[in-house]
DNA sequence: AGCATATATTGACAGCGGTCTATATACTGC
DNA sequence: GCAGTATATAGACCGCTGTCAATATATGCT
């Protein structure tokens, strides 16, 4: 418990079947997504996707930008290199920018 | 919540200090490494170390091979590549073969 | 066989984390 | 201001997971 290491942390935010389907759709999608999209794609309720969507902004894995009443999501600037950093202290995986 | 997202299984696997611990000394280590060496790194207990390696046996992350009393643990062939494959589906990361 | 060491298993406990319903806040348009 | 919609928060419930002490299993040595 107790993480404190920011590996673990970054790891931790990503290990649930909700938030990885969130940052799939985040990937694969040229820009931001709107909040409403995630409650379709994941079968669970509204409340339950803002709670994922707080965990992941905490983590400092994804970005908000309000646009009126919606609010759109995307990856974090750094999480490509953050996620290459984890990869590296465990196997030496290089990863490009 | 019942994975059975293989990419999810495996996160979840690496997402713990302790076996992230476990998982760098096996990455940083030349060769194999013996299972009461993990006792020293972690403050933990042998049957906690016991269970993480457990964990990360079944998940297909670790290999074991018994030499006379001790057993010796190293990370599995396919590891880098289904690392690999996680961050690919996530940001379009490219990792060696 | 009997003892010593290394690793795994059992069973119990506590805390964390994911989920829900209900409610609150924020913004838009009339 | 009021109504409607979008998102967040509060609070409760419950299962999962990490931890331990105690015990079991496996191996080697004499």
């Amino acid at each position: 418990m107790k993480s404190t290491d920011p590996d673990v942390e970054l790891l931790q935010a990503i290990a649930d079947p909700v938030r990885l389907s969130i940052l799939r759709q985040l990937a694969t999608s040229p820009g931001s997504v709107c909040a409403c999209d995630f409650t379709e794609c994941c079968t669970v309720s509204q409340p339950t996707v803002s709670h994922h969507l707080k965990v992941l902004r905490e983590a400092g894995v994804v970005t908000t930008e309000r646009r009126g009443t919606y609010i759109y999501y995307d990856l974090a600037p750094d999480f490509s290199r953050r996620w290459a950093g984890v990869g590296a202290s465990l196997a030496g995986l290089v990863a490009l920018a």
